[in-house]
DNA sequence: TTGGGTGCAAAGCGTTTGCAATAAT
DNA sequence: ATTATTGCAAACGCTTTGCACCCAA
């Protein structure tokens, strides 16, 4: 069985870049979580990793694809791309800022390739995100 | 025949705020723009308004729902929000940084609606980015 | 062994803020 | 006249960088 993080060791070690303790640690506070900022990572691994640190391994790991970011409202926040964890799109509740995902729409990829193909673009990634509130934050109001 | 400037005026005092030259000029610096940094924006407007006013402006104008941010990469650009100019998605090529907008996709609402249903939340907002490799890029490698 | 990786502290840069001057209603 | 708005310059906070030390291959 192939862990994520054999996946990721295997990644670092195809591109020439060395599988270190620090990369490890850096992934493991975003495996199997929700996006999270920088500062959220850099307070979760801050025992043994340094804060400059935390950027040169999340600047590397969107240079090779294993991170992506996300803008929510004003701040990106961070998680593993679609090769580490199922493609997948969020819902944002404006009033408590709750993320919550959800798989890729029945219908999308058609709807995109269709628009790629007019645009005449080669079609290489896309997002998806929404905005509304929340179960819990209709009723408070 | 109502423009857009007077539908900005007319939407500053209904919230309460003054309609000023600042405010009016950099909505111009907005007005039929592709997406621009704010950089972009502070120097196009840097004769007769601050860098700080620019930022406290966009601030406003975001919080009133005049302007969106949008995420290019790593950075943010700046255009007006839909009552503005109507509702749009874009393609951004990632070699070139050329950014091509479309018009909402026919059956993206419906998508979207049955989404928010199941999910519970009443949806207020949503972006669709393409990021992929445009005409022109393709035929130079 | 040796070149890439990391910690540390300092620098950099986009953004925000306090305050006095100015303009809008 | 009164209150909101703006310019200015300084402060702030996130991010990046230079350098010496350390560790993976």
């Amino acid at each position: 069985m192939t862990t994520a993080q054999d996946l990721l060791a295997h990644r670092l070690k195809k591109q020439g870049y060395s599988v270190t303790a620090t990369r490890l640690t850096v992934f493991k506070a975003l495996e199997n979580n929700d996006p999270q900022s920088m500062d959220e990572i850099i307070k979760k691994v801050s025992i043994s990793v340094n804060r400059a640190s935390v950027y040169r391994v999340i600047d590397l790991f969107e240079k090779l694809g294993i991170v992506q970011r996300l803008q929510i409202g004003w701040k990106y926040k961070l998680e593993l791309s679609n090769e580490f964890q199922e493609h997948h799109h969020h819902v944002i509740c404006l009033q408590c800022g709750k993320i919550t995902s959800f798989r890729e729409p029945e219908n999308l990829d058609y709807l995109l390739s269709k628009i790629a193909e007019r645009e005449s673009f080669v079609l290489k990634n896309h997002q998806l995100e929404l905005q509304g509130i929340c179960a819990s934050c209709q009723i408070k109001t």
